[in-house]
RNA sequence: GGUGAGGUGGAUGAGUGGCUGAAAUCAGCAGUUUGCUAAACUGCCGUACUGGUAAAACGGUACCGAGGGUUCGAAUCCCUCCCUCACCGCCA
């Protein structure tokens, strides 16, 4: 959520980098200041009047004391009528507190100026690209038929299991997945980053805390019985760990890093945009979240971005780094970096990881705050990053290293696979 | 699943109707003392909204798991819900 006294401050900056996102309602800001002008006038009516009403309270008290029943009585007859006017106003502000949340949950986040312009994923600008795109021999397969050749994967059988989009990794895919896994945790580690395993499922305040609720509740699985819900990314239960918190500021920036399965339900997804490993309902996942400074998180998201790089020249992977312009940027975000890698064989570039800045968007609603030089409490930024999913990296490893008598491991990897090559 | 206990500030923990936004202790912060460390002593030490200010100071309101109720007045009494812990059963 937007910080209510900044859009107070400064509705035209508002507006205009809303505009940046292609917010289509941005009527809601004028709306919102209404409101808000209402809220806090109500406020202050109905605290004077509690303010009262707490004075006669004490009086009435001391002339019990003293024994002075019969003006007692009459100062009760005082108080009825304020109770009366207290009970519409604190109505009335509790529904003008409503409103404004209705309002500043549908309001996205603003963009930072260095975001594009536009409003389609052409519009993204390619700030980077490294790696060869790598020229395959004739003949040489996508991974799903790579999967089917070394027995790397199932999808049918995911299907018997549970449904479309669950694989079944076996063998050499198996142990590619936890060998992907371990690299990409220790490589975190090394980072400065701490590990956790949090919960896979989180309970409704959390979904809420970092945006999935309300407005991707189709895309996450819901276990209704008890009221949670699967993780769509481990960002979810980590983020929270830091909710309703005050934090020191020497003890930031906080670096998590979290391996976690991930659940989507990806409603609406169709073509080749789900063949193989390209959409899928479950895949692993590392995440990388960092709770920063105000006046730091962008060094602290250069350095997000540096060391998902890392790790894409360490898998040998050809890739490039796309900043988001503000149409397809997410709601929450401030500035985004998606990461793509060229898989070769079906000739185009998947999105292993998207890396953004949230500043203050998601600390408001986590009420995650440190304390400043001065005392005083400020929220604090929040960013995270894939480092990375697995399932496109697998199937841009598979192509890109295929030869003729197998699929090349990349060096680094080695030691977690304990093969050189799958065969 | 059954039974019982309990949810109070960063922690422990007191508090059964007004003197309690909340004792005490610990931790933390500032200072005094001190060769250093330790110890001792003094003061400060919740959050949010809101008024006020250049910013402070300062003021108001709310919050003792959540929501309702009783009362002039609720952490304290009543109701509903949520959660946690312990023990038993079952399971890994």
């Amino acid at each position: 959520m937007l910080e209510i006294t900044y859009v107070r401050q400064n509705p035209e900056d508002v507006k205009k980098r809303l505009a940046v996102k292609h917010f289509a309602e941005l009527h809601l800001v004028d709306e919102l200041l209404v409101i808000d002008e209402t809220r806090r006038q109500t406020q202050k009516v109905l605290d004077d009047n509690l303010a009262r009403q707490n004075a006669i309270a004490k009086e009435i008290g001391d002339l019990f004391k003293q024994g002075k029943k019969a003006e007692a009585e009459n100062k009760k007859a005082e108080v009825a009528q304020l109770k009366e006017d207290s009970k519409s106003l604190e109505v009335k502000l509790a529904d003008a507190e409503q409103d404004m949340r209705n309002i500043l949950v549908r309001i996205p986040n603003l963009p930072n100026p260095q975001v594009p312009e536009g409003k389609i994923p052409e519009h993204n600008v390619v700030v980077k690209q490294v790696g060869e795109i790598p020229a395959l021999a004739e003949g040489a397969l996508e991974h799903w038929d790579l999967a089917k050749k070394y027995d790397l994967f199932d999808l049918e059988l995911g299907v018997k299991i549970t449904g479309a989009g669950f694989p079944v990794y076996k063998k050499q895919g198996a142990k590619l997945q936890r060998s992907l896994v371990s690299f990409f945790l220790d490589e975190a580690e090394k980072a400065g980053y701490m590990e956790v395993i949090p919960p896979h499922m989180v309970n409704e305040a959390s979904a809420f805390a970092t945006g999935q609720l309300p407005d991707k509740e189709g895309q996450m699985y819901h276990i209704t019985v008890d009221g949670f819900y699967m993780i769509p990314t481990a960002e979810v239960p980590v983020t929270n760990i830091v909710r309703d918190e005050i934090l020191e500021e020497k003890n930031m920036p906080a670096k998590f890093v979290a391996y976690s399965p991930c659940f989507r339900r990806e409603a609406g997804s169709y073509g080749k945009d789900v063949r193989g490993l390209n959409r899928v309902h479950q895949f692993e996942k590392v995440e990388i979240v960092q709770i920063a400074h105000p006046d730091k998180s962008y060094q602290v998201l250069d350095e997000m971005i540096a060391h998902v790089e890392s790790l894409l020249q360490k898998l040998e992977l050809p890739y490039r780094i796309l900043r988001l312009c503000g149409g397809d940027m997410s709601f929450s975000s401030a500035l985004t970096y998606d990461f793509e890698v060229y898989s070769a064989a079906q000739k185009r570039w998947l999105e292993v990881s998207s890396v953004s800045n949230f500043e203050t968007y998601q600390s408001n609603r986590l009420k995650t705050r440190f304390r400043d030089e001065n005392k005083k409490t400020r929220l604090v930024h929040t960013l995270n990053g894939s480092a990375l999913a697995l399932p496109r990296i697998v199937a841009s490893l598979l192509e890109n290293h295929q030869t003729a008598n197998g699929v090349r491991i990349p060096a680094a990897l080695q030691p977690y696979t304990g093969f050189s090559a799958i065969s």
